[in-house]
DNA sequence: TCCGTTAATGCTACAATGTTGCAACAGAAG
DNA sequence: CTTCTGTTGCAACATTGTAGCATTAACGGA
């Protein structure tokens, strides 16, 4: 149980110290570890690993690709941080900020950007057939965010 | 209760013929396309790109990895095929049964298969930021299978 | 502060999935 | 039958993710 007692109010009410987060779950604190949390945190959308890992490499903190897999795996496994099919072949990773929070993305398929849809609710809970058991939904929208939307426009013109 | 409706009652009449299928959008009508839209008209759950080549193989019809990537490539180009991010790393496909057909998918993490939830739309428009236009949208849910369900339930007893 | 234990890391090699370029083949039309 | 060109097949490569194992360093205790 991790009970996280007071609501969040907001969004950056939600960040907490990548520390405490890490050694809460009774994993080591490591550079990697603690790196890792902290560019999920600063970055408002889904990242990939490359894009991850090279905040990690602009932060100066060295790491290998392998660890950066399995860092994330493990965030992952604690509920630390959540995988999302962004659509594309890679994976993206953004901080779980609780069940209620499970949101929508949009990816954009010029830029190939994901952002959050804070206000879409992932799932309505559909009727499944008969045995089968939900654990979670993931809902992706598709098509051109506002800025590849403009330059589309342009483009035609 | 799944209530069956007649969803699926017109499954079997939006079968069309390859050879119809692939001549009205222009191209050449090939033993691998044919083969390929077959395979998709025959399996009632996406396919990915394995299990359509093992199926090639199996109907004598020899084929490289590359071509079938083109193949389907070209089917969910002319709108004939659909791809689907199934959550893992390979794509699969299925034929399109049209626009007003498009329905999520359950994906069981257990063995891997992904089944089409025909009652589910695979969306409820909602909400975008402003300049962002949505293509389409994909609701994939994860869980457990009916079958995958009960061996779990014989595992942990 | 120093030490021992062992979780994490880093490296190398490998597996799975998808792409590019180009020469050769074959479907469709005349 | 011939020609034209869309498709195919091959080989090499790119991207994304894993496995095994020796080394390092985080953390608790002496």
């Amino acid at each position: 149980m991790s009970a996280p007692s007071h609501a969040h109010s907001s969004h950056s009410a939600d960040v907490q110290d990548p520390r405490s987060l890490i050694a809460a779950c009774g994993g080591r604190v490591t550079r990697t570890r603690v790196a890792v949390v902290e560019t999920l945190q600063a970055g408002r959308q889904p990242l990939s690993h490359d894009e991850i890992g090279a905040a990690l490499a602009a932060a100066g903190v060295a790491h290998d690709r392998v660890t950066l897999y399995r860092t994330l795996d493990w965030l992952v496994e604690q509920g630390i941080a959540r995988r999302i099919a962004s659509g594309e072949r890679a994976w993206r990773f953004e901080i779980a900020h609780g069940e209620a929070h499970r949101h929508a993305h949009f990816h954009c398929e010029r830029c190939g950007q994901v952002v959050c849809l804070d206000d879409v609710p992932a799932s309505a809970t559909p009727s499944l057939p008969a045995g089968f058991e939900l654990d979670r939904a993931e809902l992706v929208l598709h098509g051109a965010c506002a800025e590849c939307g403009r330059q589309r426009v342009q483009d035609s013109a």
